[in-house]
DNA sequence: CTCATTTGCCTAAATGCTTTAGGTATCTCC
DNA sequence: GGAGATACCTAAAGCATTTAGGCAAATGAG
């Protein structure tokens, strides 16, 4: 009896894998198990449950996303950070549809601590401070801007502008020269 | 033996019930049976399978959105249009996070051109006629107009929002502030 | 009213995913 | 080489989906 070599690490690699190919929601132990050729129970060795593997896989997606934008940002400022970082999200979400639809996965409090969902906000911040916002309209800006990359995404990636003019890259670059202007000239009170 | 008077009509309208008390992806035929206290099997003949019954309750989500929709923009242009008609989807996936939940359910072609989706794009042009935006800019606020709002949205029902200062409803306001500035001034090219 | 038909709901059974309990085989390292 | 830890297994129970086939209640025609 030959051993997998099974690992958590290696688990959650393989769930992400498994996630970018046949949807976030429809990965599975038993889907899992079939890819290394081992019984379901197995797994339980170093996964707590099925929502552990699910946590396990949005964290991993959080935190491979915040790596790229992190190096997208590096040497970047004002509008060049802003499409730096709003490209990074989508080609991160088009390329691998699964650990994206991963982020939006509900997670408990400790498990969101542990995850690098604070990175993402502080880069945000990083982001805004080439424009010129003072609380609370920075806040304000940040929650726009987290509206804007998770619904264009997200709708893109649900096939919403796909099959109609203009290109979606268009729709993409025009919103991001919107989303800059909206940003230099942020309507007071 | 009394019967429990099934129709599809009943089941549908009880499953969008369900999806906003357990959410949309808890929603199954089980549930649904117990709560008619009838059999699983009973709902076969009403339903094709459980993938109809989520079809079915999306339908009904995007209908019931429209017609509020329809309903806020009656007599209503410019910002105020924007913001009733920003204020019914926002306030509708708070009322019913689960049939919200239900809208971005992917339908395929056939059900998603017997859904009320086309009127949602006719009332967001509708919108955008108190503006001043030709092609193919206007179809590129279209696209800015769906992401804010679904962005928004799914982040407030998912928490993101909460616990936190300011206040969400405050962001909401500023958010459209700003969406209606960036629709009056949208930058060339 | 009665009987035939349709329709509504049932039982039964197969399949598949999740999870736990407890066992055997394989590695590690002294 | 043997002790102990670790990796993977079998077995079984619980619940959701789906299909097949059956009895009973409603419907309507004569």
């Amino acid at each position: 009896m030959v051993r997998a070599g099974l690992t958590t690490e290696r688990l959650v690699r393989a769930g992400a894998e498994l996630a970018d190919e046949v949807g976030f929601e429809q990965v599975t132990l038993s889907a899992l198990a079939r890819r290394f050729d081992v019984k379901v129970a197995s797994l339980y060795s170093h996964l707590k449950n099925s929502g552990d593997l699910k946590t396990r896989i949005a964290q991993l997606a959080l935190r491979e996303l915040a790596d790229r934008a992190a190096d997208a940002l590096a040497g970047r400022a004002g509008k060049d950070a802003l499409t730096a970082f709003a490209d990074v999200y989508r080609d991160y979400a088009r390329a691998h549809p699964g650990r994206y639809a991963a982020t939006r996965h509900p997670l408990t409090p400790e498990a969101a601590a542990a995850s690098a969902g604070g990175r993402h906000a502080a880069m945000t911040r990083a982001i805004l401070r080439g424009y010129d916002l003072a609380e609370p309209d920075q806040t304000h800006a940040v929650r726009l801007l987290g509206s804007v990359f998770h619904g264009y995404v997200s709708l893109e990636l649900a096939g919403g502008f796909s099959h109609s003019a203009p290109d979606s890259q268009e729709s993409w670059t025009r919103i991001l020269d919107a989303l800059d202007a909206t940003l230099r000239n942020w309507p007071g009170d």
